[in-house]
DNA sequence: AAAATATGCAACCATTTGATTGCTAATATA
DNA sequence: TATATTAGCAATCAAATGGTTGCATATTTT
């Protein structure tokens, strides 16, 4: 049960509440009342994202607010930085054929 | 059997096979080469991907190459987009209270 | 033409995953 | 204090996942 960010992100319910509490902490119930599933789905979804530590809780009397630790999110960026690279170097190619195009008209 | 972006890289092998092709297409045995499972398991995992969108195959003979696509990894980076803005905005607050402090130095 | 090589496809299997149901513990409210 | 609310935990289940083995097909190479 090893988890990861990349496995956290993967379930589109999961991305679902990831976005829902980026911008203000919830708490399961209130999360859970955007989705079809049930309560405790939601709860399980919520255990995963802390064990990865993409949302951290704060217990404030009997109700858990659960936030997104955004800064988690950066891994995933980190990730992507290799390919951004390339993608980038992508489009100067297409930059230089397309002046190679202009330079060589008539 | 749908599959996404999301779920292709959630596979580490498939995280690597991605690492390992984004600079230049190669075939399913070479890839194998680089890992300890079997050629049809990295087949499948090929499959996937291919299935996503995030590779392209170019048959060459009896042979079949495997490129990235880089452009569809922009998809994953698009999604990013959302909590960058609000990571960077925790910077800046937190740049606003540094500078708070500084200001009200006597 | 025969043998070797590269690859895909199908069947099968153990493990993981996502969800449900039922229960318990703790806090708030009447 | 009795009741309602919030939330975690455990057992269970169907479906998905990642892997293996065996076989078929197509292209090289000898």
């Amino acid at each position: 049960m090893r988890r990861d960010v990349f496995q956290a992100i993967a379930d589109p319910t999961r991305r679902a509440i990831i976005g829902l509490i980026a911008l203000q902490a919830m708490t399961p119930n209130a999360i859970a009342e955007h989705f079809d599933t049930s309560r405790q789905a939601v709860s399980k979804h919520l255990q995963i994202l802390v064990e990865c530590q993409l949302v951290k809780q704060e217990q404030q009397g009997r109700e858990i607010y659960y936030q997104l630790e955004v800064a988690k999110m950066k891994e995933i960026d980190k990730w992507l930085e290799q390919f951004r690279k390339i993608w980038e170097d992508r489009f100067n190619e297409l930059d230089n054929v397309l002046s190679n195009l202009k330079t060589n008209k008539p």
